[in-house]
DNA sequence: CATGAATGAGACTTCATTCAT
DNA sequence: TATGAATGAAGTCTCATTCAT
């Protein structure tokens, strides 16, 4: 019988998909577990028959999304696309990731890669392997000529990186319309500022 | 005699410094309210006679600091300079006042500024300020030619502080070196990317 | 099974019962919830779990006594009694009520209907309607003869509730012996006093 | 020099005066000193000056009241008055008092006669003297044919008094209109009902 | 006499987690 | 697998009182 198993794996998806909008309305350490077995319409007991803590469901559900954008990094990497297409390929992945599911994004966002004291200091490593590739991108770029040597690839892969986030914080933040031109439009003035430059 | 004033004054001060400690150590909803009393070295109910609530300290500790950011933009922005020279008057001011308090700088940016969903929420317009003053840097700058018109001025603002944000989180994180040399540097190579871009 | 249903029940009401004997006590003020989980032999957390605040235990108690009394009252009312034989049922349902639970009266008494700032103040409208009814006794005896009309049915109603309650003081004070004997006396005393008068 | 002891005393009776306010408009317990002393407008250290505890200023309220109406009993015993004319002196006593200053009469009532658990008992003994003096009045009454026998003098007492709080009562807790007119009177009703009866 | 800064014990309440059913 | 009653540690905030000036 795949039946009482698949029943299983639903809730326990039904109480990470739950999560992220709880996560995304109240923040990580103002909601309640119980908050999240509501809107799961569970039982909060059941929440801890799939996770041992509150906290394994934002591990959970970083870990997941973020190894997802790590191979998404890698396979741009791999493509023989120039290091500017690379780059572009990666802003669309994480704006297009917004536009799928803006509440999880917002979550990962704010609850860990921005959130220095707490989770982010436990996924250090995992949000570092996402600098070191697109280092590596630019380090490439550097040693073909594309890009100037002036600017080190770690800081270059600080800056795109940063420009990316604080674009959705912007969004997330409501400082910024977030329609489906600016997301499309984003894309574009992202590398255009990073790798072009504001004088051009 | 002035003194009895004065050392009332100062014992709010030493609160307030203390909290800031405690705040970039332990962060503000991992500390304690007797932490920060204890770090100070006064009663606990001394912090309630000077503030209403835990977050009263860290709002006051980030309206002070931000106030004086916001003068500091506008000083670079009222100046002679070229674009260039005004956006790295503030890439300057940012860093030389991590340089200077660096636990301030992570309490604020760690608790309020990258905290979309608690403080950051309740500091929007005077964050948004921010945002506006450099908007303005680069529109003028589209106006007199200096800078191109591809890329919105609001979108450059963000950019452009999205970059300091993250290489001071970098620093806070701990995931490059910060040393006086790394801190004096990463003005130029702020300045360099976002305004040369990483084409050159 | 209807075991867990009726354990759950049951828990509640051990800490209702426990809050009546603290409270009567201790007087609500002064008591702890804790004192309350310790008396009922509960933890302290649930106290909570089926009470939203401490008031919201005496509230309860309140309004589930005060509703029977109400009933107990309009029943007097209601029957083919003569007023005086109506009073006398009012009077004689409170004084038994007092010696079944002399505790749950003296919260009711001290800590609502006495204390006309906190709780009383909450429950006036629920107090005021045990008035009402007893002036309706008044009123209709006034119609029919049998009362004279110098005196007004509210202020009547006042003087016979004022009587008990008074009565009902002084037993808690233990101003006044409140044997049995005492008890069964005073049901005609009251009466005595308010419709025939000391000067019979 | 008269004037320092004169200021002196004044202000003791500015916070006793503004005591009566405060305790009158949220209650004993739910007031802070400091309360009293922004109503008194003086420092709150200052309160500790002359009296030792918050509860001092409420013992010095009702004793200073209660032996007043002790004296204005006694004074109505000593009378050559009928009975029912000293019980209407008593009842005029106390109303003209209400009239006079209704909040002290209010936290008279309020926080010390009604309140058994706290202030009550503490002054058991100086309540307990009122009762008295009235019992002694009716039983004087019982003895020349006055009053009629059946009824204890401790328990004639008991209602005479009880109704005259709970008509007050009714005014503090602005369950019935309090104009001078219904005041006025009030005497005679109470005199009325408890001496002549519902039935006249 | 007068001030109000300073103290610190203690209260209520929350909520992550456990566990019996 | 599922429930939600039960636990209790921990935290924020209040406020009577003290005391240096």
């Amino acid at each position: 019988m795949a039946t009482p198993e698949r029943a299983a794996v639903d809730k326990r998806r039904t109480i990470l998909d739950a999560a992220v909008r709880v996560f995304a309305r109240q923040g990580f350490h103002t909601c309640r577990v119980s908050d999240i077995a509501d809107e799961a319409g569970v039982a909060y007991g059941l929440v801890y028959h799939y996770f041992n803590a509150k906290e394994e469901i934002l591990d959970t559900l970083f870990l997941e999304r973020w190894d997802v954008m790590l191979a998404a990094i890698a396979e741009a990497d791999a493509s023989q696309r120039t290091a500017r297409d690379k780059l572009y390929a990666i802003a669309e992945f994480i704006i297009d990731s917004y536009r799928h599911d803006p509440n999880l994004m917002k979550v990962i966002i704010v609850e860990v890669t921005r959130a220095a004291n707490t989770f982010g200091r436990t996924h250090l490593a995992k949000i570092r392997e996402a600098y070191q590739q697109i280092s590596g991108i630019v380090a490439r770029a550097q040693a073909d000529g594309s890009f100037r040597k002036e600017i080190t690839p770690e800081f270059a892969a600080l800056a795109f990186y940063g420009c990316i986030e604080q674009v959705l914080s912007g969004w997330i933040f409501e400082l910024e319309p977030a329609g489906p031109g600016q997301l499309e439009r984003a894309k574009t003035l992202i590398v255009e500022t990073i790798c072009g430059g504001l004088e051009g």
